[in-house]
This record gives structure tokens, sequence and C-alpha cells, in this order.
DNA sequence: AGGCTCCACGTTTTT
DNA sequence: CGTGGAGCCT
């Protein structure tokens, strides 16, 4: 037993961690070391209390911050083994581990599937069509939103219903009822559900809970501030049988209020807790002053805060760089020059990144990346596992091990086309209807029988007999009558579904069974034929599919996975698709599909980093770019006069400066697309909080220059009028997009060296002696130069730009790179 | 049944 | 601007 590192942990750290038993509660400012507090109270547990690992749990909102945790606490305990009975895990996969392991308590198969959005979307669909209802998108929107808030403050439909108050609310309580219904009958769960599935488990059979909080002894959740009221619940009723439950936020960090997350959960927690333990962490070693200084400046205009305050005792640092483009094109162009500049100083990929308030945005930040070969890597956005071609191959490998899970077979019934067209598959989910059938499948089996009148063919509907009333026999007949193409197809998929599951028992690796999949699909000559222009992207992203579930085969952490599926399989598990060894690791490998974001960078190439600030939560980087700091971007306000929406807005914020260490970067643009519409725009009242003499204006920023003597000065007040003046130059100014000729000492920090890099060449009128060279520029990234012609300083150049062609450009507009 | 064209509509944010 | 659904035509 070895705790030395105690010494190394700040006075409030040390108090922390050391911390054993009853409620704790640590306040921990961005960059304190709240992820340090956490895995050494782990460790302290472990090696210091004895407590056996596995009765320790910690839960994390992001698998990113669970893989962060595990590998931290793996680098701190000597036993290795004992590190990884720990459970760390996301809220929603440890409630999928506990809806797997009382499974039929839920009255669901163990091998039920998850469905993500739009699995739950398409579910809305198929039953807003069945009852006759409006199916638009926004319909589907507002009932899925409405289910969705109300699984995340832990109403069943029933309390919906009792909830509701007027006609509207009854009916949106009615369908969520309808849905439930309906997702137990497919056999699957929503992400909402992996919440709510386990809290109904406890509400109806506590004792469930009381056994399972005995043995998990000691309960940690990060970013609880983020904690909506069913986490909530679940927390506690895993804590029935004790009260170690030690929680870390920071009530300035809380930003998924529209997720249902509740503050109160953080600010009372005192309250719920009367013993509890509380820790201020206040120190912040991650940024430099003037990175803090202004977090806080814009932080101190939320009201109702913990008190609390963030210091560091590094260096003031250099100042925020701020830029203004002409347009959103020319500030991505920017960035991406800055970044490109960043890199050749020798800063490494991995320690930049660029925050913006929506996916959309990132968009034209990868174009500019790819034009200036700056590798890049995006995180969220469209998931990996979220694209066409990987749902439609795992809704095959989803149809085959749960025949009930309705969206799946749907999805892929006439994938790639085979003559099911509509019509047949509207036959199909009216004898769904009927007493008996119990899902799409066992539909589709009804076309192989011989007809009106014959007694079925398939031994699934002699052991179960089906009903005989007139509109039940029609529905039944309308499938049996199938000829041609449609019944025919229904044979191929049935013929597709069963082979893979005689796959799935015979072979003890996934990788074949999916080989084979592809093979008897034709999926890859589906593809080249229905879309040839994204083909070759479509077909790669199959192969990392493939490769996916490879590498998660031979994974070393796999077996573990594997051996925590089989327990929680039931003892009584005799369904040879459920036992054998392939379709465990298919119901493991699906599990980690469907919560896990995009395929976990597996890549170890540097690269830099785009994201949503949602998305930033929890992470650090040297260099910063904040970008479109405009109002309307962001803040992102959809009711522009709730102060509470806005004060979220201005965490986000908070959160996003917080996550640099050394240099951030602020841009925006004075004009943006929007929806292929140019709408001219106004600084972000965010960037107006910051004082100015933390700002340092780059002065490529073409007349933008903010005028921050236009700032109305009483905004302390906590309602500022942001309605002054806010861009110091006329909004007709056309775009300039020769800022390379701004002065190359722009940046205070760049050396000699490198402004000599940015320094023209001398002037050579032999312009024949550019041809040949590699040169930037900021619209059209990086190319060679073809031709020269013209005289004096600034020839007209034709150079070749791989992403754009061949383009005519002045010297001057160019950045000569050798 | 399937493919095509046209048009309406949208953007928060994530597991 | 891009997507995706509805509806029309083959």
């Amino acid at each position: 037993m070895n705790t030395d590192w105690i010494e190394n942990l700040n006075p409030p750290q040390q108090r922390a961690v050391t911390h054993h038993t009853g409620p704790l509660l640590v306040l921990a400012g961005a960059g304190s070391g709240k992820t340090r507090v956490l895995t050494h109270r782990v460790a302290y547990l472990i090696d210091h209390f004895d407590t056996p690992p596995e009765a320790i749990v910690a839960v994390t909102f992001t698998n990113r911050a669970a893989a962060e945790m595990r590998h931290r606490v793996d680098a701190l305990l000597d036993d290795k083994k004992a590190a990884s009975r720990v459970v760390i895990s996301t809220f929603h996969s440890l409630g999928a581990r506990l809806l797997r392991r009382f499974a039929p308590r839920a009255r669901l198969s163990w091998n039920f599937s998850i469905y993500d959005d739009s699995d739950s979307r398409r579910l809305i669909g198929a039953l807003l069509e069945s009852q006759g209802l409006e199916k638009d998108r926004a319909s589907i929107r507002h009932h899925q939103n409405y289910i969705d808030s109300q699984k995340n403050r832990a109403l069943t439909p029933n309390q919906a219903l009792e909830q509701a108050f007027d006609g509207r609310a009854e009916e949106d309580a009615q369908f969520y009822e309808l849905y439930q219904k309906a997702l137990r009958e497919a056999d699957a769960v929503d992400f909402g559900d992996l919440i709510m599935g386990p809290v109904n488990l406890f509400r109806q059979s506590p004792e469930l809970a009381l056994h399972l909080s005995e043995s998990w002894q000691f309960l940690m959740v990060d970013e609880f501030q983020d904690t909506n009221p069913a986490q909530y619940e679940l927390l506690d009723h895993l804590t029935t049988a004790h009260d170690n439950l030690a929680v870390v936020g920071d009530d300035d960090q809380a930003i998924y209020g529209w997720r249902g997350a509740d503050p109160t959960h953080i600010l009372g927690f005192e309250d719920a807790f009367r013993s509890a333990n509380i820790v201020k962490l206040e120190q912040n070693y991650r940024s430099t002053a003037v990175i803090l200084d202004a977090a806080n400046d814009v932080i101190a205009h939320n009201s109702h805060r913990h008190s609390k305050r963030l210091w560091t005792d590094r260096p003031d640092g250099d100042p925020i760089v701020v830029f203004s483009g002409a347009d959103d094109r020319e500030e991505a162009g920017y960035v991406a020059e800055t970044i490109f500049d960043l890199l050749r100083r020798g800063t490494d990929a991995e320690d930049i990144a660029i925050f913006y308030r929506t996916n959309a945005q990132g968009r034209l930040f990868e174009e500019q990346m790819r034009q200036w070969g700056v590798a890049y890597r995006i995180v969220g956005g469209l998931s990996f596992y979220a694209r066409e071609e990987i749902k439609d191959l795992l809704a095959y490998l989803r149809a085959a091990l749960n025949p009930s899970d309705d969206v799946a077979t749907a999805r892929v019934i006439n994938t790639p086309r085979r003559g099911v067209g509509k019509s047949t598959i509207e036959k199909l989910r009216r004898a769904t209807a009927v007493d008996g059938v119990f899902n799409l499948q066992e539909a589709a089996l009804l076309a192989n029988d011989n007809g009106p009148g014959e007694p079925p063919q398939s031994d699934l509907f002699t052991a179960r007999p089906l009903p005989s009333g007139p509109d039940q026999v029609e529905a039944i007949d309308d499938i049996r009558s199938l000829r041609g193409v449609s019944r025919r197809g229904l044979t191929e998929f049935q013929t597709i579904l069963e082979a893979t599951r005689e796959d799935l028992l015979h072979f003890d690796s996934l990788t074949p069974v999916m080989e084979r999949l592809m093979e008897r699909t034709a999926y890859a000559d589906h593809v080249q034929h229905s879309d040839p222009e994204r083909a070759d992207d479509r077909l790669r992203n199959i192969g990392e599919l493939v490769n996916a579930i490879e590498e998660f085969e031979l994974d070393p952490g796999t077996p573990a996975l594997i051996d925590a599926v089989k327990k929680l399989m039931p003892d009584d598990a005799d369904d040879p698709l459920t036992t054998s060894e392939a379709a465990i690791h298919l119901r493991a490998f699906l599990d980690r599909s469907a919560l896990v974001q995009s395929t976990d960078t597996n890549d170890d190439t540097s690269a830099v980093t785009l994201m949503t600030i949602h998305g930033s939560k929890g992470l650090e980087f040297d260099h910063v770019f904040l970008v479109g700091m405009e109002e309307d971007t962001f803040p992102n306000l959809r009711n522009p006069n709730d102060p509470e929406e806005l004060a979220e807005e201005r965490r986000l914020a908070y959160v996003a400066i917080t996550r640099a260490r050394n240099q951030l970067y602020i841009s925006n643009a004075r004009r943006r697309r929007t929806y292929g519409q140019f709408r001219n725009t106004e600084p972000s009242r965010f960037l107006l909080h910051i004082d100015s003499k933390r700002l340092l204006v780059d002065p490529r920023s073409t007349s933008a220059e903010i005028d921050y003597a236009a700032r109305t000065k009483h905004s302390s007040s906590g309602r500022s009028s942001t309605k002054s003046p806010s861009w110091s130059f006329d909004q007709s100014s056309q775009q300039n997009d020769d800022f390379n000729q701004a002065p190359p000492d722009w940046d205070q920090s760049y050396d000699a060296d490198v402004a000599a890099l940015l320094e023209p060449p001398p002037v050579d009128t032999a312009h024949e002696k550019l041809v040949g060279l590699t040169v930037s520029h900021t619209k059209f990234g990086v190319g060679e130069v073809l031709s020269a012609s013209g005289s004096g300083d600034n020839p007209l150049l034709i150079i070749n730009f791989p992403a754009v062609g061949e383009q005519s450009v002045y010297r001057k507009f160019l950045k000569i790179l050798g």
C-alpha cells in the first residue's frame, strides 16, 4: 500500500480524497482537478480503506469521461486487476447493464434492442401512421421531445397523464403510453428507458435496490450539476442501504438544462444530505490568469451561483486573440491559417481545438482545414453508427438476434431492394395486429403458407393457432396471397436472417458472420448501384465497421466485457441464439455501438479537434479557438427573454473559455450564411463582457475592430442592453481576403524566426523562379505555382490548388511555403 | 414497385 | 444551402 501521492494534492483535494463514508459534495471549479480527486479517491478507498474494487461505482455522463477515468485509475493502482473490477460507467451504460441483468422483471428478453434517436423516430412515425395521425417531421419531433422530457423527469405514462393540465397534454401522455407499449412489443428500450427502466424496476421492487446497494457501497458521480431527476432518483435507489454518495460538480458548468438537468440537485445537496462533507476546490491549475479572468468576466453576469472564487498562481500569459472576419468563410480561413502556422511552429495538433456552438458550424471549418492540409478530427455530429450503411448492416444483425425488433426489420426488409414495397410492408404491419402474430418477421412467415383456406405451414402457427375473426383472417390472407416479386423478396429476406442466425450459432467470432452477411445481402453492390458518387466513402465506412468489429474482438479489454455480459445472462438461458459465443459478442458489440457516439478514436494520428462546446466539457487544450462569437449564434437563444436560458448560454461560454490552457482565440464574422442567405451579425455579448485589456485584436481583422468604447456601462446590473453599435465599420463593406498582407508581427508571441517565415520573400523580378514553388492562400489552401506573368513585385500567378483546381492569384495574396 | 422531381423546412446542445 | 418527404409518373 503506497499512498504517498497524497502529498501531491492540495489540502481541499486531500480532504475530498480521504473522505471515507457518508455523503460528500465536491464543488470543483473548472480546472481544479476534479477528475484527479475522483480517481485518487477510488485508489484511496482501495489502497487505504481496503474497499473491494467491485464495491465502488463511478458514474459519468460521457463515454469519454468514463474512459479517461478508467485510464487514470489504472495508472494509480498497482494491482491492475483490481482497477478493472471497479465499475466505471456512464449513466446510460449502467442503466443498460441493470436492465439486461433484470430483463425479465422489466418484461424484456435478455436480447432486447436499444433504440437510438432515429430508431425511436421511426417507431413514432409508424405509430402515428397506425393511429391515422399526422406524421410530419414536426409532429414526430414533438412526441419524441415530449416522451424524452417525461422520462428525464422520471414520469411514467400514468404519472404524465395525471399531471396533464389540458387536452393536448392528455393526448401526448396517451401517445407516450402507446409508444411504451410498442417498445415493449418490439423488445426494445430507448435512451430514456436506460435510466427510467431501472428506476421503474426499483420502484416496483425496492428489495432489488436494497440488494444492489449492499454490494455497491461507494457511489461517485461526476458532473453532478447535470443530473436530471430520473438520474437523481436512480442514485437515490442505489444508495438505499447507505449514504456513501460522493458527487463532484460545478454549478457554473451546468449546461444540460435542456435535457432536464436540475441545478437544485447540486445547489440543494447539503439540504438533502444534512451530514454532507463539503469541499470546495478553487485553485485552477489549467489556465493562464488572463484566460481565467476572461472566464470570470463572463460568468460574473450570472446570479444564483454557489459562492466560489476560482484563482490561479499561473502568470498572466498571452492576451486573448480576437479576429473578426468579413464573413463566416473568412473566419474559418483565418482559423485554419492560424492553426497551420501553429503547426509549422511545432505545436502538436492534439493540443489544438476548435469549439463552436452548433454542429452545423463545423462544416466550414472542416472545409478550410482540408484546404490547408491540416489533419482534423470531428467529434460528435453525425455519429459513425448513425450512418445509413452502418445502421442498415447493424439492423440485419439486430433483426437476426431480436426478431421482435420491428424497427430493425422494417429498416432492411427491402434494403437492398428486393421487391418488398410500401404496400407489402403495410400488409405485414396490419397482420402484426392479429393476435398470435407478434412481429413483422412472423408476419412475413405467413407468405410461405399456401394460401387462403389452407392450414398454416409454419410450425410457429400450428403451435400457436391464429384467430378466425373476419378482419384477422383477411389480414392474414392478404399476406398468404402475395405472389411474384414481393413473395420472393420476403422469402429471400427470411433466408438471409435464418442463415445469419445459423452463422451466429456456428462461429465463435462475429467477423465471419459479418462477412457472410455482406455477401448474402450483396450490400456492397447495393451501395455501388444506389449511390455511385458516394459509394467509395460508404464502402470505406463499411470497411471501418468490419474493422471495428474485428478490433472489438481483439481488444484486450473485450474478454472482460464478454464475461460481464455473460454474468448478466439469466442462469436458465437455454436459447442457443442467446448463449452462443458469436451471439454474445454481437450483444456486447451492439450495446457498445448504441451507447458510444463514434468509433472511439482508434486512429493514433495527431489531429486538431473540432467539436461543439457541449462536447468539450471536461477536456482541456493548450490552444482553443472559440468561433462564431456573435449574437444569435452564441448565445443561441430560442426564447430571447428567458433569463435562465441566457444564463445557461453564459455558463456554456464559461465552459468553453476555461478549456484553454495557454492561448485562447476568439473569432466571429460580420456576415454569416444561414439557409444559404447572408445575414449581418453583431458581436456576442459574451465577447463584450470580457475586459478589453485582456484582448488583442488581430490586425488581419479587416476593418473589424470592435467598438469597445460604445459598450454600455451598466451591464453589471445583470440586464445588459447590448443593442449598442457593435461593429465599428460599414456592414456593407466588401470582403477583403488579403489579410495576409498584415504585418507578420500581429501576434506578439511570434518569435523572429517565425516572423521571417511570414515575411514576403525578397522581390524577385525573375518570376519564373516562382514556378514549382508551394504556396498557400487564405481561400484556396495550399497549391503549386504553374506559371507566372506580369511585372513588379506582384506578378499574377497561375496556381494549381488540389482543393479547387487552377486559379489565377496575385503574388501578394499568397504565402510562399517553399 | 420504384424512381424521379419538387418543395417545405430547418439549427441548438447529447446519451 | 442541404435534406428528406410527398406525390407523381413510368
